[in-house]
RNA sequence: GUCGCUAUCGUCCAGAGGCCUAGGACGACAGAUUCUCAUUCUGUAAACACGGGUUCGAAUCCCGUUAGCGACACCA
């Protein structure tokens, strides 16, 4: 990945849970690798961001700049005199070369080129004469170095999509190193995946159309190229490609509102993708035993959050009330009693779809509602009859309220259903809660009294 | 504009020439259970983009059209 976002994309995961399952499936190493070459796009704090999400997840690193590892560094900031040497080795083999090129000159050169309806493409001003541009640089002119790109077609078997093929007449004379010494994402890729012994390039589908540059340039150094997987893009609803304006797009943003790191992998796999028997819940284990590369679809996938919230209410209901109580707490904080979270987690359980339903759900069993949703001018009465039936039951359980809230009902000549209704609205505040004898048990006699009063 | 990728219910997927009167899941709708909501159960609606081929036979193979997306930076 690369740290220009302040968290890692939800895309990324779903990319990398790929490459850490065939990785883990095959008995591979899973590395991580941070793409740090745009010094003008670093967001601070974005790449330990990223990392401890991934962690978070359970995508875990064999390899990654916190764990280390027999081809460190894994950032590519700290190898900058590795991409340097072989660009060098490069011009040197006459297959690459120097340019100075300036912006404004390129740009110019592009406006002149669309305007004649040509592909923008370098003209290789520099490349005839680079005896002169050689005598620049060495008088201290900023200079690029570009790949020459030959005159061929390129064709090359994509994991997932099948054979693919490109003539180098569409390819542009990419610039290798930037003027700031760093390297471009295209020679910095070739040159860590060939010494990092990379065997696999799984990536999303925006890389395509580089990938002929990638192979060009691994012939150019006299390596052979990994095998290219190119999966496709999540998309927002409108098929546009998945986009912060339209969707949360961060992964922390998904654990935050309390969907659980399981579920957002299990939700992501199922994206182009889907497990041989048809399950739909299934855990990571299982993912990586059944997975692979040839089952993945090239169609590109709208991330529904809709099903992403289903799935995760699968696995609250999964949890035994000990766990959910646990990470209810977890999740909401100290300012809630313990005590009463864990008597109210089974009325709530089957309500839920995300951790952050559950103050919603639940506020009123930790204090009286500050508002209600139906006006009560007309149950004055009622409610002192209700009030003197709660103030003789004896023991106040959820079964022994139902029996006498059933008969005082029946003495005010009430349906159940409204006479209910306006008991939920006075306890609770609301027309929608959860049980409501097991809620009054939970609050207590003295408390149910004196919401009663309240009114 | 050029190059490339893609095209099955609203959404996610199954389907790798006859097993397809196209299957599952989410969602929607209806019903059952119920003091609300939810859970659970039952049922219903809902798709092979279009046009040509190939073949005895096409959702599946080929070509074209259309549409969507991606790439064309000293960004990744």
């Amino acid at each position: 990945p690369s740290p220009t976002g302040k968290d890692v994309h939800i895309g990324s995961v779903a990319t990398a849970l790929m490459n850490f399952a065939w990785a883990k499936k095959n008995g591979g190493k899973f590395i991580i690798r941070i793409e740090d070459t745009d010094q003008s796009r670093l967001v601070p704090g974005g790449e330990a961001k990223m990392l401890s999400t991934l962690q978070e997840l359970g995508i875990i690193a064999d390899e990654s700049p916190l764990v280390g590892g027999p081809f460190a560094p894994y950032r590519q900031s700290e190898r900058l005199d590795i991409y340097k040497k072989y660009a060098k080795e490069l011009v040197e083999n006459g297959k690459a070369y120097y340019c100075t090129c300036t912006p404004e000159r390129l740009s110019e050169m592009r406006l002149a080129q669309q305007k004649e309806k040509k592909v923008p493409k370098y003209d290789r001003f520099c490349l005839t004469k680079q005896d002169e541009v050689k005598k620049a640089i060495e008088q201290g002119s900023k200079y690029v170095i570009r790949l020459l790109i030959p005159d061929t077609e390129i064709v090359f078997t994509d994991l997932v999509r099948g054979e693919v093929r490109f003539h180098s007449s569409s390819l542009d004379d990419q610039v290798l190193l930037k003027s700031d010494g760093f390297p471009t994402y295209h020679l910095g890729v070739v040159v860590d995946d060939h010494l990092m012994e990379i065997t696999h390039v799984l990536r999303g589908e925006e890389w395509l159309p580089s990938t002929p540059k990638h192979i060009i340039l691994y012939k150019a150094l006299g390596w052979e190229p990994p095998f290219f997987g190119h999966v496709s893009l999540l998309r927002n609803p409108d098929k546009s490609k998945l986009s912060k304006r339209k969707n949360p797009v961060w992964a922390s943003e998904y654990v935050e509102k309390g969907i659980f790191p399981k579920t957002l992998l299990n939700y992501l796999a199922l994206m182009g993708w889907s497990h041989p028997e048809g399950k739909e819940i299934f855990t990571l284990e299982e993912y990586i035993r059944v997975f692979d590369i040839k089952d993945i679809q090239t169609t590109a996938p709208v991330f529904d959050t809709t099903k992403l919230e289903w799935m995760n209410g699968e696995y609250i209901r999964q949890f035994d009330t000990e766990t959910l109580k646990r990470k209810v707490c977890e999740f909401i904080g100290k300012s809630y009693d313990e005590s009463i979270i864990e008597k109210s987690i089974p009325l709530v359980r089957e309500r839920m779809k995300k951790l952050s339903d559950y103050p919603l759900l639940c506020d009123f069993l930790f204090q009286k509602p500050s508002q209600y949703e139906i006006d009560f001018i007309k149950y004055k009465s009622a409610f002192l009859e209700i009030r003197n039936y709660i103030q003789s039951i004896e023991h106040f359980t959820a079964e022994q309220i139902g029996v006498s809230m059933g008969d005082c009902a029946k003495k005010l000549g009430m349906k159940n259903s409204e006479f209910f209704m306006i008991l939920r609205v006075a306890i609770s505040g609301k027309k929608i809660s959860p049980p409501l004898n097991e809620s009054m048990e939970i609050l207590g006699k003295d408390e149910c009294i004196k919401r009663l009063s309240a009114i």
